[in-house]
DNA sequence: TCTTTGACTCAACGACCGTAGACTGTTGTT
DNA sequence: AACAACAGTCTACGGTCGTTGAGTCAAAGA
């Protein structure tokens, strides 16, 4: 049995009584709603335990109609796991600012509401389903490490900067989803704390 | 569809003409190879795209018999994902020894196909699937890092072990996983080079 | 007001999967 | 040689899931 089949059909999102709405209006809300609901999903089991009917129920809708918006379940997760890249700061952060700008931007991502589950559904599913794992590597990963080996330089600019990407995918893990207790707990300053040292040392060499 | 139903009745391991063999031993190859299929399609497509049957089919042999040796799915998992603690040698680490003594650690363990294999399942499913998880966060992550901590020592000693180990796993993903390039095909030298001195600025404060 | 468009629902199909129980044939025992 | 034990197979059930096509009803246009 499904564990996602539990809830039913209470809408997550705030909207009540969208009566009273333009068709298109409308049409966009009920649109958004779903795609919320399968986000919080993905998120919470992962990609095959989430069911169309698990969407739909929660969103308040027919099954029928997430497939009539989204094609097929696949095409639903690709619309949810949308890599919202936010971090064109990075671009303007000199060699010596990368590794506090790395945590901030990890750290703010994991705490806004509007980002986090997306961030926590890519994450979650990306060492099982393959459009996770080509978002996760190529548009996350690759991106910011680009990005990244751009300012480091020198002969290692590419291994430096992917393995500062790599430290930042093991801390989400091990703090959001695994919630080791050592990490979950500790503070973020605690960790900034500890961890930029060690990320400065392979930034600069 | 499951990708995993594809390989017909071809026996993976070695155990071909088990003819002539007293019952007893014939029973324990059957059931090693059973385990030994399933650690594999747990490793390559995770929990819940592995089949029983596709197990079955990969070591020649009927799925019922799966059922009646490991009871149900869950306990196939369980036994093939046991984790094999082979880092004895931590314990004897001096702490200026515990990242080169971690790094060697991965890096072997991800080379003997002896126990590659149960690595990358248990890291595959350990964002989707409990039993994996608490494996996991409770056999690997936390024992590891009570073993450093003690080594360690002064107040952020437990936080200090735990994000070295975020470490390892991060580079285990990006590195076996996920296969990001710059991650994929660097040395092991290089990672070396560039992570010890990162890993250093962790233990030694 | 009549018609049409489109958001949304109902009911069901077909496939797959975990699992169970009865069955078969060979091996070891007396 | 007859019998018992057991590794291994065959067949099928019950349930769930993704997906579909026809149908409903309210809102927009003429």
């Amino acid at each position: 049995m499904t564990v996602a089949d539990s809830s039913p059909s209470v809408p997550s999102t705030s909207d009540i009584s969208q009566d009273r709405l333009p068709r298109e209006e409308r049409r966009r809300r009920t649109e958004a709603t779903i795609l919320d609901a399968a986000r919080e999903l993905f998120a919470e089991v992962g990609f095959e335990r989430t069911t169309i009917r698990a969407v739909a129920g929660r969103a308040g809708v027919d099954p029928a109609l997430v497939m009539q918006y989204y094609g097929n379940k696949e095409g639903l997760f690709a619309a949810s796991a949308r890599w919202t890249a936010h971090h064109k700061q990075m671009f303007d952060a000199a060699l010596e600012d990368i590794p506090a700008t790395a945590l901030a931007d990890l750290f703010e991502r994991f705490a806004d509401p509007a980002t986090r589950d997306s961030s926590i559904a890519l994450l979650r599913n990306c060492l099982t389903h393959d459009t996770a794992r080509r978002i996760m590597r190529d548009d996350v990963m690759c991106e910011r490490q680009a990005t990244m080996a751009a300012t480091i330089g020198g002969p290692d600019a590419d291994l430096r900067a992917a393995l500062v990407g790599a430290m930042m995918m093991g801390l989400s893990l091990g703090r959001f989803l695994l919630e080791i207790p050592a990490l979950a707990e500790a503070t973020r300053q605690d960790v900034e704390r500890l961890l930029l040292p060690a990320l400065t040392a392979l930034t600069e060499g």
